[in-house]
DNA sequence: ACTAAACTGGTACGAGCGTCCCACTCTCCG
DNA sequence: CGGAGAGTGGGACGCTCGTACCAGTTTAGT
């Protein structure tokens, strides 16, 4: 019952930390089936029952990994477009860890199965959106950059899964990223 | 070992379609995970050794089941687009079954780790790309039609997952279509 | 009718899983 | 400095899993 606000000794919020940081790369290592308490405890270099003891459960785990993954995912995102810009996307997308993105979609599928997760899972989508809708200085619900979202998010998606040639990606992104400028 | 050339009795080989459908039943209701020797050997009434007589193993089972999810579904996509036109997608969407097309995608992203799985991704979007070219009458590979790909899929995928309300879904994808109309 | 191959189905094994339990040790605070 | 609550860790329980085994039955071909 500590999981629901956080553990109140020092210790135990590093170990809780720890736990979770064990859980996000196991998950982007090898999916999620792999984020079991005793490979996340094992990993972290804590015995089986810290897993128990900072959370209720797997899932409430799994969901928390899920939380800091897209948080991390986000501000990665954010720092390489505002540095290469849009069109570059598709290096970022060929050259982050193939299988830490993996991690990512494999869990945001499965939102779909767990409202908690979708919770989450639309907060993933949002912050795309917004980080889109700032490079193009416009307002995110504007369809242009919803549009050019959906590009992106799928053009990343069969980059990761089916690992098709780049350049196809990365032309395809550029006459997105064009369409979707406002006239001028 | 008879399972790379299909069994050669007619009752054997209607058996294995038997398990087969069994195993695209249970992974489009919960997911892959859920896909196991004796799920699928109770769900077709037949014994547990059944499953490993006619499959060499979980991984092959999985596969084969995958392949023929898409072919199913891309038939009924086919049927569905060529009735309705492209625009009615989103109320496909929404109408069909929401947990057969998650099980579908929670297997497509699992391929992006499994290079069996992998090469029948990449024949699930081609098959896509290939319905959206026959519907705008364009080549596959125009830029036109990938793109549109890339907005319905997109799109599809997060309805499934996020299941925001309809009508944005379709509003976008209208004006997706427009866009992707070659010039009169 | 007979033999080999295909098929059947009940059972067993070893492993990994989530979760629980409990005796123990710290750490903080009055 | 003492007690209460936080934290610790080793072990155990009950379950499901993939896979293997094998004695028995059916089927196909000669």
């Amino acid at each position: 019952m500590t999981s629901h606000t956080p553990p109140p000794q020092e210790r135990g919020r590093r170990r809780r930390a720890i736990l979770l940081t064990a859980a996000v790369e196991l998950l982007t290592e090898a999916g999620f089936a792999a984020v079991t308490h005793r490979a996340v405890a094992h990993r972290a270099h804590l015995p089986l029952a810290a897993t128990t003891y900072y959370f209720t459960s797997r899932d409430q785990l799994l969901a928390e990994a899920f939380a800091q993954l897209i948080q991390t995912e986000l501000t990665t995102l954010h720092a390489w477009i505002t540095d290469h810009g849009l069109t570059a996307l598709a290096d970022q997308i060929a050259t982050a860890d193939r299988h830490r993105q993996l991690g990512l979609w494999e869990l945001y599928v499965h939102a779909g199965r767990d409202p908690v997760l979708q919770q989450i899972a639309r907060r993933w989508t949002d912050g795309c959106v917004h980080l889109i809708a700032e490079t193009l200085a416009q307002p995110p619900d504007h369809p242009r950059v919803r549009l050019l979202y959906t590009t992106v998010s799928t053009l990343w998606l069969e980059q990761l899964v089916e690992q098709r040639p780049l350049h196809e990606t990365r032309t395809l992104l550029t006459i997105a990223v064009e369409n979707a400028s406002p006239p001028t």
